[in-house]
RNA sequence: GGAGGCAUAGCUCAGUUGGUUAGAGCGCUCGCUUCACAUGCGAGAGGUCGUAGGUUCGAGUCCUACUGUCUCUACCA
């Protein structure tokens, strides 16, 4: 098959992936013969499309399974969508709301009707682009957080912890959104700063002249005021503790009391207590016995109990309207600015009401301890190993976790309440009768659970807990978990709780976290800014392997990276880079018998770039394991461009061209061992590029998904040999330096003395370096004064390179030159020397650096004395 | 209030358990239509590794403080 000239990714990957599909690579079998290696996928919310993040997510776990999977590990990426309950449902009341409809419009039933065909739209419009980006998922068990395997998981999840009394159902206060109308979990609150205001506000005692003042950031919920606070210790208010107050504009009698929480330094040290909707003034009214008087509805307008003037009105609006009438009365002392943190809906960003609620709660104490051991004991390991410390300071303060929510897209709770008798029915299957009195009119719990009740099993319920499946029983635990960083309380901690509580072992074993793909000037990418970056375009433009590269490299795990069009552009011109190195190398092999490695004699540059090779091979097996993903990458990217195009191919050509059989031979048949191997290793990262070229090299079959992954050859490190070809290398280097320093053309040839002690291997390779370094001729010499016209020259390690230039060279120049070159060599004798000197260096430094700072001293001295000897004869 | 990250070339970032002369990409300078590739080739310039101490034979790497910056977290009414 013909090659195009340049890298054009629309030829092959749909049809690649297509292919891949067709022959079932994706597929993992629970084959006893293997072993299991699973990830599943971090569900992305079927309330849009991908974004960098998720390409992100997909490239490092998709790179991961390739790699298991050429190791010969029944690989299993396990892909699926998030419900995303509370996200989804706000986006169907937006496309509802330009049809001029609401949820009661439309009722329950037809509310999840267009729920579930929002699914299918976007759902399916994610598994397209998941497969855009090349991931190797095994599509043949797909899942949804909703679906039936998954639903069932979580009722026997809810009914477990019911029944052990880990959930419960209670008046609390909660995070309340008033624009979504549901309760939130504290993970779902973002806080801000917001600027506002401290009222203070004056409270008379009851018959008296005497009065406490309070300060308040929410002067509105002075409505549901039961008492007022100071602290015992204070010597200001100790004679009003137990006193009567007038609340101002209501006119309830209110106690004074005393109460520890109190912070004597701050505001007035006297604090208006509202239980009903605050979280602490809550636990206050508790100590005390206050009435708890709930003054707000749930759509955030103030209820009955706010009063007449009040009732109904929206909460800020009813705040400018109290804070005038307690201006009328007299009661506002005065008003300050203040900044507050203020409690945002994640979702819709209202600001949340602490309200008291009945919900239904998890008990998380019991379920944290295990999860905290886990990860101590190592059973679980976090990289980078930072983020182990964040898991624990949020395991070791979580408070229950409120998992009801008032709204219907999501998996309603398991709990009947029974219309006779009022007997509550928890269970797993829809029960028909009350198990108490036999009642049938039973009525559902209305509320659904948080998205992350379901979430928190998917690496259990995706494989068919709570059955003992084969899959469950193959594939379970899991290893590695990885996503962004983001996440680590909404999903990664309670996926650990939950596998421990419910499987009795941790889900995964390793927990791999990276940042946030920002954008080029390092802000988060957001709809607001509309910064935002489709992956589709990119790999349209780009195609797929780049952007996956572009996202890999140069990023460590843990930290946040930036996008930007340049880099995938750098990315694309590697792919091409690679794309027209294996022109080359199928170009020439077109035609020819290709024998394998074995079969042919290695000249130096082939053992050199054998070499390299192995040492790619060990440094890509090695950082995979570690998760280092852009070391790998990095590592790749250097052997394929520097050593293998720059260098290898280059130096091919003289013995391709040439008119040594054996050695055309032996070029060939390295250059394509060497771009097999970097092909299969570089698989991981770019498939489809790799895939494509694989095809179409010479002696492979089949698809290089299902190849073998390379494996190191101590045999073939050749390190000796290497070393000593890096002598060649140099003097190649130093003739083109020197032709450069006097503007000397490249392709202008011109003869090369050297001074050698090695000249069997010059011999040997006398082509190659005719060609590379532009040389028409090699000679031996002893020295510069043997040549007898004016020249130039370079020591390096083992040789000293002699170019006569005649006219271009500056006699002058080439003095200063060499002088620089001295001092610089001088250095590092002096670098060397004070090493060697210092008596703690050589006695306890590791014996194989002492000698290596020896053998460098020598080399220095010996160049020294050649640069010496240079600038004597000049 | 608590915790953490980051600070390395003009820009964006790597730098593994401390150990050769600190690297890459982009940008910049000079030169190349060299038969795989101008999405390229060759040769360069450019860094007191944020500041000050400390540990060590040896610190970009470990410790302490400070400065700047970003993030998470927390009930200060």
């Amino acid at each position: 098959m013909e090659m195009q000239k340049t890298y054009n990714p629309k030829d092959f990957e749909d049809r690649l992936y297509k292919e891949w599909m067709e022959k079932g690579y994706f597929r993992a079998e629970a084959d006893p013969s293997k072993i299991p290696f699973t990830i599943v996928i971090p569900p992305p919310n079927i309330t849009g499309q991908l974004h960098l993040g998720h390409a992100l997510d997909n490239t490092v776990i998709d790179a991961l399974i390739r790699f298991k999977r050429m190791q010969g590990y029944a690989a299993l990426y396990l892909p699926g969508c998030d419900h995303a309950s509370i996200a989804t449902e706000v986006k169907i009341v937006e496309e509802m709301k330009k049809e001029g409809l609401t949820k009661q419009d439309v009722g329950r039933e037809e509310f999840l009707r267009r729920a579930w065909a929002w699914k299918d739209k976007y759902g399916g419009r994610i598994v397209e682009q998941l497969k855009k980006m090349g991931v190797s998922a095994d599509w043949s068990r797909l899942a949804f957080t909703m679906d039936e395997r998954c639903s069932k998981a979580v009722r026997e999840v809810f009914v477990n912890l019911y029944e052990k009394g880990l959930i419960y159902r209670g008046d609390r206060i909660i995070n309340w959104c008033p624009s979504c109308k549901t309760a939130l979990s504290d993970a779902e609150v973002e806080y801000s700063e917001d600027a506002s205001f401290f009222w203070h506000l004056r409270y008379p005692v009851k018959d008296s002249d005497e009065y406490i003042v309070v300060a308040t950031t929410r002067p509105e919920t002075m409505l549901g005021d039961t008492a007022v606070a100071v602290n015992p210790k204070d010597g200001r208010y100790e004679h009003m503790v137990g006193k009567t107050l007038v609340l101002p504009l209501v006119g309830r009698e209110i106690p004074v009391v005393a109460d520890e929480y109190v912070d004597m330094e701050f505001g007035s040290g006297a604090v208006k207590i509202t239980p009903a909707h605050d979280p602490n003034e809550f636990e206050g009214g508790l100590r005390h016995g206050l009435e708890v008087i709930r003054v707000m509805n749930d759509d955030g307008t103030m209820n009955e109990s706010a009063g007449e003037s009040y009732n109904g009105m929206d909460r800020f609006a009813a705040r400018e309207k109290i804070v005038e009438d307690l201006k009328a009365c007299g009661a506002l002392v005065k008003i300050e600015p203040h900044v507050h943190n203020v409690g945002h809906c994640y979702r819709c960003h209202s600001t949340v009401e602490p309200i008291v609620s009945k919900q239904w709660f998890v008990r998380m104490a019991p379920l944290a301890k295990p999860a905290i051991d886990a990860v101590v004991r190592n059973k679980i390991h976090f990289t980078p190993e930072r983020f182990s410390k964040i898991y624990y300071n949020w395991m070791e303060g979580i408070k229950d976790w409120c998992i009801s929510r008032q709204l219907w897209w999501g998996h309603r709770i398991p709990v009947w309440y029974c219309q006779d008798c009022g007997e509550t029915i928890v269970a797993k299957a829809d029960p028909s009768e009350c198990p108490h009195c036999r009642g049938k009119d039973l009525k559902q719990d209305e509320d659904v659970l948080d998205t992350w009740f379901s979430s928190a099993l998917w690496p259990f319920s995706t494989l068919g807990f709570p059955d003992k499946t084969a899959d469950y029983d193959y594939f379970y635990p899991t290893d590695v978990l990885s996503c962004g960083y983001d996440i680590i309380f909404f999903w990664v901690a309670r996926m650990i709780f939950s596998g421990i509580e419910h499987t009795g072992k941790v889900p995964f074993r390793d927990v791999l976290l990276h940042g946030i793909v920002r954008d080029e000037q390092g802000r988060k990418m957001s709809k607001s800014l509309g910064n935002g970056i489709d992956p589709l375009e990119v790999i349209d433009e780009y195609g797929a392997d780049s952007l996956r590269f572009a996202l890999i490299s140069g990023v460590a795990p843990g930290n946040d990276s930036r996008y930007s069009r340049s880099k995938v552009e750098a990315m694309r011109n590697f792919m091409n880079k690679l794309w027209n190195a294996s022109r080359f190398v199928i170009m020439n092999a077109e035609g020819e018998q290709v024998p394998d490695i074995k079969g042919v004699r290695l000249g130096a540059a082939d053992k050199w770039i054998v070499s390299r090779l192995e040492s790619c091979i060990r440094e890509v097996t090695l950082n995979m394991g570690k998760f280092e993903l852009g070391i790998a990458a990095g590592a790749l990217y250097d052997f394929i461009w520097s050593d293998f195009c720059d260098w290898y191919i280059e130096l091919s050509k003289s013995a391709l061209y040439g008119e040594d059989a054996e050695k055309k031979r032996g070029a060939l048949a390295v250059l394509c061992f060497v771009l097999e191997n970097a092909l299969k290793l570089l698989h991981p990262f770019v498939p489809f590029i790799t895939e494509e070229i694989y095809r179409n090299l010479p002696n492979t079959s089949g698809s290089i998904m299902v190849a073998e992954f390379p494996r190191y050859n101590a045999r073939l490190a050749y390190k000796k040999e290497a070393k000593a070809f890096e002598g060649v290398m140099e003097i190649i280097k130093a003739v083109r330096n020197m032709k450069t320093s006097v503007n000397c053309p490249p392709s202008k040839k011109v003869r090369l003395l050297l001074s050698a002690q090695n000249k069997r291997m010059i011999a040997a390779n006398a082509n190659a370096v005719m060609k590379l370094a532009g040389v028409s001729e090699i000679g031996f010499v002893e020295n510069a004064s043997g040549i007898g016209e004016k020249t130039m020259s370079q020591v390096i390690e083992n040789y000293t390179v002699f170019v006569p230039l005649g006219e271009l060279v500056d006699l002058a120049k080439e003095k200063e030159r060499l002088q620089s070159e001295l001092e610089r060599i001088e250095g590092e004798i002096a670098r060397a020397d004070s090493k060697l000197q210092n008596r703690g260096f050589v006695e306890k430094a590791p014996k194989n650096l002492v000698e290596g700072e020896r053998a460098k001293l020598e080399k220095f001295i010996g160049m020294r004395e050649k640069i010496a000897k240079q600038l004597q004869e000049l």
